[in-house]
DNA sequence: AGTATGCAACTTGTCGACATAAATCCAGCG
DNA sequence: CGCTGGATTTATGTCGACAAGTTGCATACT
């Protein structure tokens, strides 16, 4: 609203136009700045955006298609719901990509993977030391998915970006309805894990990889454990 | 090429021809219709089903965004190719949602998802009494889609779907370039495996699972040695 | 007064056309 | 004879406009 997040209508080149859109609201979706449920009005972005409708829709086509906005037929597009009734199976399947990714790091990563491991963590451990609740969540995805990255299984990494990027919408409503009460402990296992991926031992990555997963579940639980009990004295 | 596959341009109800689109382009493009490294032309595609350009493009980005095809910005869009020389990334994933699923549709299954899954093994089963590779092929798809499905978790279920296809081709690829001969032992084994679901019994269905997931693995794995080993005699 | 019906405004789906970036071809030069 | 450079050609990216479907409101009718 205020502070119009204008795109100024320079002259774009050939092609840029549909990933500076879906770019810029993939991460607006992400960072619930659009939030679930709200509609998608094309002639709004293309003149937002300075541009034809036609690259906007190509744009919200790949969104749709990743499951961050749902279309209906001949009625407007609305941005995705977060499905907080079937959490389980979000905590599930990305308990089994931590384990599954960290272990094939450990397996088939090579120096250069530490190097962007590494420099994602470091960032990762400023925004924590920040206390920086945004910056810790895009930054915790970085690094998971550069240990994703270094396992070298596109198959397991496309899930595991669907499933950190659904965990950062979830993680930005975390944040932003409680105190930003920053766990540093996160910092260290990340270290641990680097740590074990570098001596290649994979069951101790596997170890850790549940062991954060866990940690992490365990918190989001507690969240809507203590959001939905009301406190009545008796 | 011969008996066009032409779509007569009759009036088509709004909206329905996107998904038109995508669904035949893709049905080509894991029948290998549309062989891997192939261009796709817009004009040629626009003009065969009648249609404009625009309605071509958005399902060419949906399938772009699945991996079945590759736009080269500014250039053509051309048929994904198998990645031939990364096949245990492959393997390893598909073992794993073969384990995951069939465990989770023996702990999730409701009596309606057995009916669906049972429908889907009596099409295989008819298709390998048949010897048609194809039904085979497709249908087998069908059973597994139908036991992910069961097992309620669309994390898993997409993933799954997305390498049941590439295996699609992989298969297609195989039975194209070889005799036909059909394992029938597949049929016992998808038997057992809805046994062990409509049991619970979680353990043998991941056993199960497993073992089918190595069977189909080991039959690719003979294939593609087999093709590259040159027979020399010393 | 409440409900059904038709009109009007808006949004989406599709179209044909224009602008632009690669690829190709041809000519000129070394 | 081969290489470089520009014009041509082809296909993509983008645009503005039209058509069809949907929503909301106003009006009329029971």
């Amino acid at each position: 609203m205020n502070a119009k997040t204008s795109s100024l209508p320079a002259e774009r080149k050939r092609g840029s136009g549909v990933k500076l859109v879906y770019d810029m609201l993939r991460d607006e979706i992400l960072k619930l700045t659009l939030p679930p449920g709200s509609p998608v009005d094309e002639v709004q972005l293309a003149e937002r955006f300075g541009m034809s409708r036609t690259p906007i829709r190509e744009a919200l086509v790949r969104l749709a298609s990743e499951g961050l906005v749902e279309t209906l037929p001949n009625r407007s597009t609305l941005v995705s719901n977060i499905d907080v009734l079937n959490l389980h199976t979000f905590f599930d399947a990305i308990t089994l990509m931590y384990r599954v990714t960290t272990r094939l790091a450990a397996q088939h990563h090579r120096s250069e993977d530490l190097v962007a491991i590494r420099a994602q963590q470091a960032k990762f451990a400023a925004a924590v030391a920040m206390q920086d609740a945004l910056a810790m969540i895009s930054t915790n995805r970085q690094f998971h998915a550069a240990i994703a990255e270094a396992g070298r299984n596109p198959y397991y990494y496309g899930l595991f970006v669907r499933l950190l990027d659904d965990g950062r919408r979830i993680l930005r409503l975390y944040y932003q309805s409680f105190d930003d009460r920053l766990p540093e402990e996160y910092v260290h296992e990340h270290e641990d894990m680097i740590a074990a991926i570098a001596a290649r031992d994979i069951a101790r990555a596997d170890t850790l990889a549940r062991a954060h997963a866990d940690q992490i579940v365990r918190q989001i639980q507690r969240l809507f454990a203590a959001d939905t009990r009301q406190d009545i004295p008796l």
